[in-house]
RNA sequence: GGGCGCAUAGCUCAGCUGGUAGAGCAUCUGCCUUACAAGCAGGAGGUCAUAGGUUCGAGCCCUAUUGCGCCCACCA
């Protein structure tokens, strides 16, 4: 603290007054960049980038005040930290935001060509592509903002060919059919993920299939997709299953094809569900492509590639999947296959995107071969070189790995990875290469073209952890920053992207991507809904921003919660958030005030009173406890405790009890008292900025130097000399004869600053008072301690302090009334006798003296004495009250 | 169908390897007190979902049940 930089704090808290111009002064200053000092450890997180075209949403606000707090916190620390931030080009979400873009122009995605729809993409991230950028910069994040990367950037896309090129030459990149989820609406296949379900009212149509060689005997089948039928090449049952036994291995006639199909058995039918009988379409029905390939079923295609019925049969040809249902089933009704029709409710699946209702279709696909990638994944978290925060999502991430699938990653898009496969015209083959390379690998035929899909989103983010650090190459930064530290994520996305990238790392790097993940649930709305843009529940954290400020908003977010469990944001922890950050903010107004400005406080005293000693004590508990916090991943309580710390220890307790000390200026332990607020202030601070970094910044500045920031101030660090195990045994008893002064001050309406005499009541403490002898002067309020027990109406316990200056005489009546006292003290010794009963208990227990272990029994012994000393105290005053 | 989770004060949630239940908000009682009424001091409020079990001792471990939620698969 020096003379020329004492700045005034003023009203009250107010965060729209300093927030933005402490947040261009971090960028100014260049704090978020990493040091690249060799001689520290280094700290890294990769920020989950969000989609280009994004808004910040709360679970943006709360994942990024996770990583900001553990960011800070390292970089406080003295780590070379990096946080490196980014943004995900979002294949298919950016793609339908274009498309529909396009279509308000009147536009056709298709007339417009490849080229130029890219082209609109760059235009369309470009414009937009920054906005969550700046939202995150309101929050706080002290993310390196110059480290910055893009899914699609130049670095990115060369990693992520390299991946694939590297994947297909060691076969582990297939191209197979496979029956794949189909938009018709957006022509592209789309991942299971994509897929919603909607109830759809429908009907099951049981239809009869004659059963050939057999008199009269028919099989009836339910279906809800009657026009699939043409393409059945089976009838199944369940192996077994009594009623069709014997039939299993015949054949039956398919109506209306007219065509013999062979019936089978499977244990996939079930036996209850409508007749228990069921069609085989394997062309389209994922369970009956499934079948079909078991039994060795021939594929027939009923619909082209438009969903219109394919040619199959002549006069359904070109027709409208709706329109040739209603004519099949009337057909079947005329020759007498339609047995009945019921009223069915099924599951329709949709593309969460668009709504269309999806078509299974067997297709060329891309896919990534994972039996063999995932085993080191698993093998990485079961040997603890990776851990989840907390360890229960170990078990969805065996889970998932343990009965993986292959990863179809081709999409029949434009935005994003072209899969880098050229096809030869003339000869076939595929050449597989980073780069075009302009001619058949095999023929040399230059008439080849390049596979016109694009790769899965996920397949970019997949290489996240290090592609952003300049992978393939050897960089500076990839040598200094992997593998990563810490990765924080929801838990909605364990399966699309942990897992990926942890098997991708492993494979390209050899080297898990990180050390730990951090997981963390929804943010719901405060009736505990999923926030949703369809249900209009949402929050938008930049509104709570403006109003609140990012540090409350922050606060809100963190303050109470635990790893992995979901949240409710209420409103109403933003009031409290608020009122906290006001706190703060008036008690270093306080100390501002009371601080010389002449005269150095740095200096540390000779001397402590017990106050001091015990304040600095409790501060010292709170940095040990915070540590130990803060490297578990438990900073909703680290933060709940430093909450706790400053508003009642610090506040309600330190400087109430020190103020008297300011007050007086000829009081000699006034410089320690200046000392020890301005220590436990600034480290209290220090412990709270990762938390609320803006507030905090601020009253730094004021206090310090506007030139200095607390982010690269020093982080608190346990001292062993501030224990003081003895004293703190005395903490309770300090409290209750600092209350006594206190109320005896309200009720006299005397403020402390005035110099005046007072007589209170400070129950049960006389003795202690006599035998410290001057206790309660070390408490810092008065300058003389009289017992004027020849006092009229002042009884025994009552004291008589004298302050300098006048006198100010209180008729003990006025302070206490006696029966009140009375039965307070009779309350109290129940308490107490209750806490005693179950010690007494336990002592009394033969099993828990033989069988628990000896410091717990010493401990309940030593609880049994106080507890006996206490009741003991108690009785004596209510004596002496008599 | 497979997997996972949750149930604690009126509300929202903490609660570590088992040791006898905590916070914030709300509520009640006193206080406009020279940092702060966005505040201070104090109080009330719980058979930790139910039933068993293990243990000297269970909110915590085990089993079952009920209610709620999530993920995966599927719904002919």
């Amino acid at each position: 603290m020096c003379k020329d930089c004492k700045h005034e704090l003023e009203g009250s808290y107010s965060p729209k007054d300093f927030e933005d111009k402490i947040y261009k002064n971090w960028e100014d200053k260049q704090y978020f960049k990493p040091s690249m000092d060799k001689t520290k450890e280094s700290y890294c997180v990769m920020m989950p980038p969000p989609n280009v075209t994004g808004k910040l949403h709360m679970g943006h606000a709360l994942d990024g005040t996770l990583q900001d707090i553990l960011i800070r916190y390292k970089r406080m620390q003295g780590y070379n930290t990096l946080w490196l931030p980014g943004t995900d080009h979002a294949a298919i979400s950016t793609e339908v935001k274009i498309v529909e873009k396009l279509a308000k122009e009147g536009i056709d995605k298709h007339d417009l060509g490849r080229e130029k729809f890219l082209e609109e993409a760059w235009k369309w991230t470009e414009e937009y592509g920054g906005t969550i950028v700046n939202q995150q910069k309101k929050l706080g994040c002290s993310a390196d903002w110059s480290r910055s990367r893009f899914t699609m950037d130049e670095g990115l896309s060369e990693a992520v060919l390299t991946v694939f090129k590297k994947l297909y030459d060691k076969g582990y990149i297939y191209k197979g059919k496979r029956m794949i989820n189909w938009c018709p609406c957006c022509n592209t296949s789309i991942s299971d993920a994509e897929v919603e379900y909607e109830e759809e009212p429908t009907h099951l149509w049981h239809v009869r299939y004659k059963i050939v060689g057999e008199e009269n005997r028919y099989v009836t089948v339910a279906t809800t997709r009657p026009e699939t039928m043409l393409g059945d090449t089976a009838v199944a049952v369940h192996p077994d299953d009594d009623r069709y036994k014997d039939i299993v291995g015949k054949k039956c006639i398919l109506p209306i094809m007219n065509k013999e199909i062979p019936i089978i058995a499977d244990e996939f039918v079930e036996m209850e569900f409508g007749t228990g009988c069921v069609k085989i379409t394997p062309a389209h029905d994922p369970n009956d492509y499934q079948a079909g390939l078991k039994h060795n079923l021939e594929i027939i295609e009923v619909f082209d590639e438009n969903f219109k019925m394919g040619n199959l049969l002549e006069r359904y040809k070109g027709m409208d999947l709706y329109d040739a249902r209603v004519k099949i089933v009337e057909e079947l009704k005329e020759n007498g296959s339609l047995v009945k029709i019921e009223d069915y409710t099924h599951n329709v699946a949709k593309h969460d995107r668009c709504k269309a209702t999806i078509e299974p279709k067997v297709s060329d696909q891309w896919f990534v071969k994972m039996e063999e990638m995932a085993k080191p994944a698993i093998e990485a978290v079961k040997s603890g070189k990776t851990k989840f925060v907390p360890k229960k999502f170990e078990a969805t991430y065996f889970n998932w790995l343990n009965n993986i699938q292959d990863w179809c990653i081709s999409r029949q898009l434009w935005w994003g990875h072209q899969i880098p496969a050229y096809y030869c015209k003339d000869c076939g083959e595929i050449t597989v290469e980073i780069k075009n390379p302009c001619k058949c690998g095999k023929c040399g035929s230059t008439n080849i073209y390049q596979d016109p899909d694009t790769l899965d989103t996920w397949f970019s983010s997949a290489l996240w952890p290090f592609s952003t650090l300049g992978w393939p190459n050897e960089t500076e930064d990839y040598k200094t920053f992997f593998p990563t530290n810490t990765l924080v994520t929801g838990y909605d996305i364990i399966f699309f992207w942990v897992v990926r990238m942890m098997f991708s790392s492993l494979e390209q790097t050899e080297e898990v991507p990180f050390k730990d993940i951090l997981i963390h649930g929804i943010v719901r709305d405060n009736l505990g809904r999923k926030m949703s843009k369809s249900l209009g529940n949402g929050i938008d954290p930049l509104e709570i921003i403006d109003q609140y400020g990012a540090d409350s908003l922050r606060f809100s977010l963190i303050s109470g919660i635990s790893a992995g469990n979901d949240m409710r944001f209420m409103p109403e922890k933003l009031e409290s958030a608020g009122n906290f950050a006001n706190k703060i903010w008036n008690a270093a107004k306080f100390v501002l005030m009371n601080l010389d400005e002449t005269e150095s406080i740095l200096e540390e005293p000779k001397e402590l009173l017990s106050e001091d000693k015990w304040i600095l004590s409790k501060l010292n508990t709170l940095i040990a406890e915070v540590k130990v916090n803060m490297d578990n991943y438990d900073l909703g309580v680290a933060l709940d405790k430093i909450y706790s710390f400053i508003w009642n220890e610090f506040c309600d307790w330190y400087i109430e009890i020190v103020k008297t000390r300011l007050y007086n200026k000829e009081d000699n332990s006034r410089k320690t008292a200046q000392y020890v607020l301005n220590k436990v202030l600034c480290d209290s601070l220090k412990l709270l900025h990762p938390f609320m970094p803006f507030v905090t910044e601020e009253i730094y500045g004021k206090l310090y130097n506007e030139d200095e920031s607390i982010m690269i101030s020093e982080y608190p660090i346990y001292n062993i000399k501030y224990e003081f195990k003895e004293e703190e045994k005395n903490i309770e008893q300090i409290k209750e004869v600092i209350t006594g002064i206190r109320n005896a001050r309200t009720k006299m309406n005397v403020h402390p600053s005035k110099k005046s005499k007072l007589i209170f009541i400070a129950p049960g403490f006389e003795q202690f008072i006599l035998e410290s002898n001057g206790f309660i002067k070390k408490l810092g309020f008065a300058e003389d301690i009289e017992i004027k027990e020849e006092r009229i109406g002042i009884p025994k316990n009552a004291i008589n302090i004298v302050t300098s200056g006048a006198e100010v005489f209180i008729p003990f009546e006025d302070l206490v009334n006696i029966e009140e006292e009375i039965a307070r003290l009779e309350k109290e010794k129940e308490k107490i006798l209750v806490e005693k009963l179950k010690t007494d208990k336990m002592l009394s227990n033969p099993g828990f003296i033989a069988k628990a272990p000896q410091t717990k029994v010493q401990e309940e012994q030593q609880k049994l004495i106080k507890f006996n000393e206490m009741i003991e105290s108690i009785e004596e005053r209510i004596k002496g009250l008599l």
